[in-house]
DNA sequence: GTGAAAGCGCTAACAA
DNA sequence: TTGTTAGCGCTTTCAC
């Protein structure tokens, strides 16, 4: 029994000197043999993989991305990890990268867009490759001409100021013309549109699209659009007013996913129920829209198609840095559920 | 007007070397003066602070590490990001760090044991100053002496076979004694147990605890306990199955969160209702099991203490790689709320 | 096909 | 205080 550390087992990590001393090579050639990016002799390519599991060597990453340029790392951002849309696409992402070696480095900017800009700059700063970004302000841009530095990026699901920037969103005019014209369908003439907040772009589209189907139905009079902001607590305490009128709205379009359960909190404190008092629509879908009754009825969002598309959008842009951006729109569908009751 | 870019946006970031020299300095000088570790005097700070404007120049994070040894930045593994517990977690983690400086890798293993130690393996590689860890399995010893290449790592919430990491958890053994004791109390006789995989470290004692509170009520032939696995499908047919038996439990406590979102579908899958039919103690806490009536009671982790415990142990350990590892306990609370019915 | 040497951008010694 | 120099660990010319 001996007192020295096991072989390979010392203070330091090995590097690629020691590993290319020991195989009796030149740190040049262990790199070629580990990367693969030029051929090396059989009988060296096994002298220095055996150096390698001998001395249990792991490439610095950091060094390699120094030198090479690349980091193959790529900055997500998003305002609200708890809220399942951005957690399962966060997720997806995730997948979508290690599938092609890449690393996340994640942001949750907390609906903050004063720390949201100091983080991207971090982010900036360690080099990532490219961005993903679900800014919490449209005024995102960062820098004069919204390029962030040359750094590639794709701004996923709101935040389009800059039309520099290749995007990619649902088609939230649509999905919100086809969820009012499916309450109207249903008989309601007073649906109240409980949206968050009136600065992000694609609020602005639900919107639109909500008041398009009144129009469209020939009921341009019936708009009644509640701001909630971008808490449950702030949407529940904002319909809630609604709710307590005399003339409350017999249905309520939850225009988002913190809207939805807002407007679900505040249907049980007024002493209501749904579908029979008020019906709802929410927006986005959560494992437990299914599992208590009455389940809701909702506007689902493609989160995998949205993140594969913005991982190819992204992974194009690294490619091509000077390609045309591209606006890609993905459509959502509508699910229909038990929230909603037909009106005489 | 001029063909030429405008100043300081050349095609090549600026380096620290391009500040020294506009500003007439060293390179170490310009260092000094952005990261403050050495004082320079008032004149040439204002020239090094006009220069980094003048160029926007942005420290190359990348080249600093390489350099000073530290990444600031920490690796975070969880199985699954849609689960809220862990997404939650996530958050929490994630602005602690901001709060520090430090960044976070992150990776879903999505309950693959087999991906896991490769995407540690990749963090590790990044030089990762720390990592905090939420296993996939509670073999996820990674290297013989589970000491990943000596880099700083906690284990948080299962996966506690290695003594030689700090690790933080809930107390499961106490939480669900007195979750059982709850049931038992109110009349319950037949509880079934739904667990995950009984491979996990915290599944063990969270069942263990159950044991424990039906020995103490002197009923230890009553045990039930289905497992049920890591998906709430898979939960769903597992508790499904005791359902339909004709000595259906009275109880259930689903001592997961997918357990608990399975147990509420299988019970309206089989028509029944609760509390009316057959109560249910969940497990976790998210927005919906106080939206939906009836209000889901569970067993509820205390998610930033939990947060705030990894993080301070981790920092320790930063700063003493060589301290005796700590187990830290939270303490759970139990949250009654609807969904369970007193019994005759 | 292989080795030697330069250098990615930064910071820590050491000199001045 | 400030400048000079070396080098973190890797990859990539460029000779051989």
């Amino acid at each position: 029994m001996t007192l020295s550390p096991p072989s390979g087992r010392g203070l330091k990590p090995a590097t690629i000197r020691d590993v290319a001393r020991l195989a009796g090579v030149a740190p040049g050639t262990v790199s070629n043999v580990l990367t693969g990016r030029k051929l090396v002799a059989e009988p060296l390519r096994k002298a220095v993989l055996a150096a390698v599991a001998e001395l249990d060597y792991r490439p610095n990453h950091l060094a390699s991305s120094l030198r090479f340029g690349r980091t193959q790392s790529i900055g997500i951002v998003v305002p609200d990890l708890t809220n399942p849309f951005f957690s399962s696409f966060v997720q997806e992402i995730e997948s979508l990268a290690a599938a092609d070696r890449f690393q996340i480095l994640l942001m949750s900017s907390q609906e903050d867009p004063e720390g949201e800009v100091d983080r991207i700059k971090a982010l900036l700063a360690r080099q990532v490759d490219g961005l993903i970004i679900a800014a919490s302000r449209d005024d995102v841009a960062y820098g004069e001409n919204s390029t962030f530095g040359g750094t590639p990026a794709v701004l996923v699901d709101r935040a389009f100021g800059a039309e520099s920037f290749d995007t990619v969103a649902t088609d939230n005019e649509a999905a919100c013309r086809t969820g009012t014209a499916h309450l109207l369908e249903l008989g309601h003439r007073d649906i109240a549109f409980l949206a968050t907040d009136e600065r992000l772009t694609n609020i602005k589209q639900r919107t639109a699209g909500y008041r398009q189907a009144l129009a469209d139905a020939g009921l341009p009079g019936r708009e009644r659009i509640v701001y909630g902001g971008l808490t449950i607590e702030t949407c529940r305490a904002a319909i809630e007013q609604e709710l307590r009128r005399a003339d409350r709205p017999t249905a309520i379009f939850a225009s988002a996913y913190v809207a939805t359960l807002g407007a679900a909190k505040a249907i049980r404190a007024t002493d209501l129920a749904f579908p029979d008092d008020v019906s709802l629509l929410g927006f986005d879908d959560s494992d437990w829209m299914t599992v208590l009754r009455p389940y809701v009825s909702t506007i689902q969002q493609p989160i995998d198609h949205l993140a594969n598309t913005a991982w190819r959008l992204l992974m194009r842009r690294i490619e091509q840095p000077t390609a045309a951006p591209l606006h890609e729109i993905v459509p959502c569908s509508l699910r229909p559920r038990e929230s909603i009751r037909r009106l005489a």
